[in-house]
RNA sequence: UGGGGAGUCGUCUAACGGCAGGACUUCGGCCUUUGAAGCCGACUAUCCAGGUUCGAAUCCUGGCUCCCCAGCCA
């Protein structure tokens, strides 16, 4: 949006973007964001968007991490062709613009030690102090940067700092370091350099070199901003120049996504590396099965705004199932295993069923063979020899259908000595002429079963927000029961899942052969993500309120209206009665004798007290229009939202020219949504109001006639919304009054046309 | 308590001063050889208080809450 402005302003030719990781971590679904929005914008306007290695800071940089970012980019299918920078290779033209700075008396060498400088940079609420070394002659400031550069120094005896505002209310103008001495190789640059620059000199300077248009960047950065504007506004780099522009970084819930935070997951042993398929690393989504296209979609359906914002991981994981669902084939598997004998089934009999891998409403084809034989596996879940509510499986006289197979009644159980279930007996439907069962279960053949090993993970973290405990650090939250591991019994054709591939296992959830754990036939499956399970909600809400009624409850009818009713006491005893206009400071003798002078309202009084500009103002528009209460209104409530951007001496409004269109209101000669438009015509042209109320023609002309017309015209024009109006949706009376008003141009009273409105669409 | 940002359904996110919309979640219903998917429906929101206006999420005033800034990290 803010991108059509300038294109449409011809600030910019193109839009050109870049995502400029620093090589210091992997990337993670918050990454995902940044490299969508970016791409995205620059795809969107035609543009293009570059890769730029933000690789400043020698220290904790590596060409593995970079490589690892490369990949992970490519993985989401972005692509910025030959654009792939380095803030290293710029470190020649940034000195060059140091160098400018310096000779500019912008920029001095500071000597003193770090420590000093974070003593003398102040606090938030006082300002800082000059560094002895602030007014250092330009000429030793060149020579003792030379000397920087050329490793004569021991790290930290020197560094570089723009000479701003050591007052600054933004503690990031109070002279920032632009340059510091770094004895140490850097992994693309060698030993050719011994001073680094800080993020605030290179990343706008990088910008500026790409000839970058849109810098987007994360909230954390508004206040070096200005820093960004300072430095592009005092070295010569070509123009027009890039503009940053902040917007909200990705939250997740259950997860932690600071590289702080998850190196340190990674360190303590509680995950198995940054590809670890728990990870919000990219990673760590591809091991686990999550696909490109998803968190594509999910980066913009999300979308862009600059509120701190959680997003519920639930809606990764929806935009994760609904790419699947169409993407991955189905089989079957069972992952707790429980016998069970088909009484009727003859014992050497193995019957091979063709079996889709899709369901009906996805428009693919193919088939695999499924076995069928005396004794299957089924799901230690699908059985309950004492049936829940609602259990819609197997419990001994019950029927279900066996995917793709026969009808089965369940007649009996065998037990082991302690009473456990370890084998379910049924019969089979042959002919399939027995009544529909409620339920389908998922089986294996026992004898054709192949041993599957399947991880099955979780959130990470068993709380929503496990940053937001002031009493307890996120590592307390950490869920040990991510992951389970077990041998599924798998179908035959399960040992061809190729790895990398996804499979839905009917019934439990979409799994992916984990590329770096699957053998040739035999894949190891990673849950990507469970299927949506309503019964385990049902039977879980169902065991609540078993819990719950012990002591006698009815069942549910007891827990659903629950103790919600304090609230009426709760908001009615909020005090919100010291608040109001009541609660306010009291008028200070300035206001109260403006309030007593022209019968202003207190509020009035206050504002104009309180801004001088606007005091003499409205004084001033008294001495044309003497009607304190109409201008009081204007100059309060219109012209300060004037002066919200601008001064108001540089707006070409006038006193008295507000006092003239305050009159032509007041005398009835324009109406007052026209008034409107007149006061912004004044704001940027300075016209006299009579001026512009003659050009444009806005003097009070609808007769009642003709608005009647009008009205009933408009009501014509929209039948549909006239029906909904009258069956009682009356916010559309504004939708009317909208049309009526644009089609008089504001010049009909809008008190008429309500009327009128109301009195045709009243009904 | 300096400065910079931000507050719309439970959660994200829309709405030239003119129908508070969409998505996720939740809850019903339909359908079903996946308690999935699909389809239909429902619930629930403009931080608060004043003001301007025919009409305010939007403009004005005041207040409240949350986030960011005192790295030689980015």
């Amino acid at each position: 949006m803010m991108i059509r402005k300038d294109l449409r302003e011809g600030k910019y030719e193109g839009v050109v973007t870049r995502f400029p990781p620093e090589p210091n971590g992997y990337l993670h679904i918050g990454h995902a964001k940044s490299i969508v929005l970016n791409f995205g914008v620059a795809a969107e306007f035609d543009g293009r968007c570059h890769l730029r290695f933000d690789d400043t800071n020698p220290e904790t940089e590596e060409e593995e991490y970079e490589k690892a970012i490369i990949r992970d980019i490519r993985w989401l299918e972005f692509d910025w062709g030959e654009h792939l920078y380095y803030a290293s290779d710029y470190f020649e033209r940034f000195y060059g613009y140091a160098v400018e700075l310096v000779e500019k008396g912008l920029a001095y060498v500071d000597s003193q030690s770090e420590e000093e400088i974070r003593e003398t940079r102040g606090t938030v609420t006082e300002a800082g102090r000059h560094s002895p070394y602030r007014e250092r002659p330009v000429k030793e400031n060149l020579e003792l940067l030379e000397r920087m550069r050329a490793g004569e120094f021991p790290n930290g005896a020197h560094v570089l700092r723009a000479k701003i505002d050591m007052a600054s209310p933004n503690m990031k103008m109070r002279d920032p370091l632009l340059y510091r001495i770094r004895n140490v190789p850097h992994y693309r640059a060698g030993d050719a350099w011994h001073i680094y620059p800080m993020y605030d000199f290179a990343h706008c300077l990088e910008d500026a070199i790409e000839r970058i248009t849109h810098s987007l960047c994360t909230l954390e950065f508004e206040n070096n901003r200005d820093i960004y504007d300072w430095v592009l506004e005092n070295v010569s780099i070509p123009r027009p120049r890039p503009f940053q522009t902040e917007f909200a970084r990705l939250s997740l819930t259950h997860t932690v996504m600071s590289k702080r935070k998850l190196l340190s997951l990674v360190k303590g042993g509680f995950v198995s590396g940054w590809d670890d398929p728990r990870m919000p690393t990219l990673a760590g989504m591809r091991r686990r099965g999550y696909t490109p296209a998803a968190i594509r979609k999910f980066c913009e359906d999300v979308g862009v705004a600059k509120a701190n914002a959680t997003v519920e991981i639930e809606r990764l994981e929806h935009a994760v199932r609904d790419d699947l669902n169409t993407k991955a084939p189905r089989m079957m598997a069972v992952l707790r295993p429980l016998k069970l004998v088909i009484e009727s089934w003859p014992v050497d009999e193995v019957e091979w069923l063709d079996a889709s891998l899709w369901p009906r409403d996805v428009p693919k084809e193919g088939t695999r063979r499924v076995p069928f034989c005396k004794e299957l596996y089924i799901e230690r879940d699908d059985f309950m020899e004492e049936p829940a509510r609602g259990f819609r499986r197997l419990y001994p006289g019950s029927r279900v259908r066996l995917r793709h197979s026969y009808i089965v009644e369940c007649t009996g159980v065998e037990k082991d000595e302690d009473g456990n279930v370890v084998e379910v007996r049924v019969r089979h439907d042959a002919d399939g002429s027995g009544k529909k069962p409620k339920g389908t279960i998922h089986w294996v053949s026992a004898r054709h079963a192949v041993d599957v090993p399947v991880r099955l993970y979780g959130r990470l973290f068993s709380e929503p927000h496990p940053e937001s405990h002031p009493d307890k650090p996120y590592e307390e939250f950490i869920d040990k029961c991510s992951l389970e591991e077990l041998t599924a019994k798998g179908e035959p054709e399960l040992a061809n899942v190729e790895s990398g591939s996804h499979v839905q296992l009917e019934r439990q959830g979409y799994f992916f052969a984990d590329p770096t754990l699957t053998e040739e036939g035999r894949p190891a499956l990673n849950r990507t993500v469970p299927l949506r399970d309503t019964w385990a909600k049902v039977s879980a809400r169902a065991g609540l309120e078993k819990a719950a009624v012990p002591d006698g409850g009815r069942k549910k009818a007891a827990a659903e209206p629950d103790e919600g009713r304090p609230v009426g006491e709760a908001t009615a005893s909020a005090e919100p009665a010291s608040q109001g206009a009541a609660g306010r400071a009291p008028l200070d003798a300035e206001a109260l004798g403006l309030r007593d002078a022209h019968g202003l309202s207190s509020e009035q009084a206050r504002l104009l007290a309180s801004r001088p500009d606007l005091r003499r103002f409205f004084e001033a528009a008294l001495q044309v229009h003497d009607a304190p209460a109409s201008v009081a209104r204007w100059v309060v409530n219109e012209v300060a939202a004037l002066t919200k951007h601008r001064e108001l001496e540089e707006l070409p409004i006038t006193a008295g020219g507000l006092a003239e269109l305050a009159r032509l209101v007041d005398e009835g000669e324009v109406a007052a949504p026209a008034a409107k438009t007149v006061l912004d015509e004044m704001s940027r042209l300075g016209e006299s109001p009579r001026e512009i109320v003659e050009r444009m023609g806005l003097a009070e002309s609808v007769d009642s006639t003709l608005l009647e017309a009008l009205v009933r015209e408009v009501i014509a024009a929209h039948p549909a919304e006239a029906d909904r109006c009258r069956q009682g949706k009356k916010g559309l009376i504004g939708f009317f009054m909208g049309k009526v008003m644009e089609a008089t141009g504001g010049k009909a009273s809008p008190s008429d046309a309500r009327k009128l409105l109301e009195r045709h669409l009243g009904g």
